[in-house]
DNA sequence: CTACAAGTTAGAGTGCGCTCTAAGTCAAGC
DNA sequence: GCTTGACTTAGAGCGCACTCTAACTTGTAG
C-alpha cells in the first residue's frame, strides 16, 4: 500500500508542508519517489516517522534527529553513538517528567487556591483566615 | 534585602538580558526601581519569578503568562479566569507527562536494542536470531 | 480533451524566545 | 576625583520550526 503526502500528514496530525520541510532538512531519506517525482510513502516508513515524532516529543532539535537518521544509514560503525544518544535521551526525559511533576504540584495548589477564592468571592480569604488550612492543604497536595 | 538583576539572574539560572526582556514584555510589573532607574528585586518578587518559571516549564507562551500576571493586578474580578487557567494547565501538564512516558518506553526499548547490537558488534542480531527475545522484552519493558 | 485537485520546487515570511550591541548612566573602591 | 564594572535603554540580529506563496507539473474524473 502506498500513501500520498496528504494521507501521511493526516495520519500523523501534521501538515504536508511540514513533511516536505522535514524532507528538505534531510529527515526523510527513506521516502521513495514516483517517476514524476511524487513522494511514495509506504507502511515501513511509518516506523521512522513515529521515531521522529517520539524524539520531537522529548524536545530534541530536528538537526540532532537528522544526525540519528544519518547514523542509521551508516551501519554498524555508528551503533555505539546511537546507543549513547538513546541513553542520553532517557536521562533527559526522566528529568523533564520530574520538572513537570514539580510544576503540576504548584499548579494543583493554585487550583485549590483559586477554587476557594472564587467560592469566597475574594482573594482576601487567603490573607489571614485560611492560613492554617492552606498549610494543611500544602502537606496533602 | 535587595538584589541586583545579576544576582536574581544567577539565582534563577537565566541571564540578566532575559530578565530585562521579560520586564519589557510586561512580565515583571512588580519589580520596583531605584531613583536612578535600576531594578530593585526583593524576596517577595521571587514568588512571581518562580511562578513564571513554573508556567514556562509547562510550555506556556510568555504572552499568556503576562496575561495571568495582568489578571492578578486586576483583583477579584479575574478570579474565575485565573482558576480556569490553572485547571487548563493541570490537564495540559498531565497530557505532557503521559506523552513523555510513552516516549520513554520507546527510548528504553531502543536502549536495549542498541545495547544488544553493540555487544554483538552488529545490528543484524535483530534480524532473525533474537526475534523472540525482542518480543519478550517488549512485554516486560 | 478538459478541468481541477493535488502534488512539486525554491524561496520568502512569521512568531517565538531569546541574545547581543551600542551608547550612555551610575555606584563603589582606590 | 577617577576608574571600573554593573547597570540602563532602544533596537538589531539570530536560530528554530514551521508556514505560506508562486509558478509549475501531474493524475484522474467527467
Amino acid at each position: 500500500m502506498i500513501y500520498t503526502i496528504a494521507q501521511v500528514a493526516g495520519k500523523f496530525g501534521i501538515t504536508a508542508h511540514t513533511l516536505r520541510y522535514y524532507d528538505k532538512e534531510g529527515l526523510l531519506p527513506f521516502v521513495e519517489r514516483s517517476a514524476s517525482g511524487r513522494r511514495r510513502f509506504k507502511e515501513e516508513d511509518f516506523g521512522w516517522l513515529a521515531m521522529i515524532e517520539c524524539l520531537k516529543t522529548t524536545g530534541m532539535p530536528l538537526k540532532r534527529i537528522k544526525q540519528y537518521i544519518d547514523w542509521c544509514g551508516k551501519g554498524d560503525a555508528t551503533l555505539q553513538k546511537r546507543h549513547e544518544l538513546f541513553l542520553e535521551r532517557k536521562t533527559a526525559i526522566k528529568q523533564q517528567i520530574k520538572a513537570l511533576e514539580k510544576a503540576l504540584e504548584k499548579v494543583k495548589y493554585k487550583c485549590w487556591y483559586y477554587k476557594t477564592a472564587v467560592a469566597a468571592g475574594t482573594e482576601k480569604i487567603h490573607r489571614q483566615t485560611l492560613r492554617k488550612a492552606a498549610a494543611e492543604h500544602r502537606k496533602t497536595v
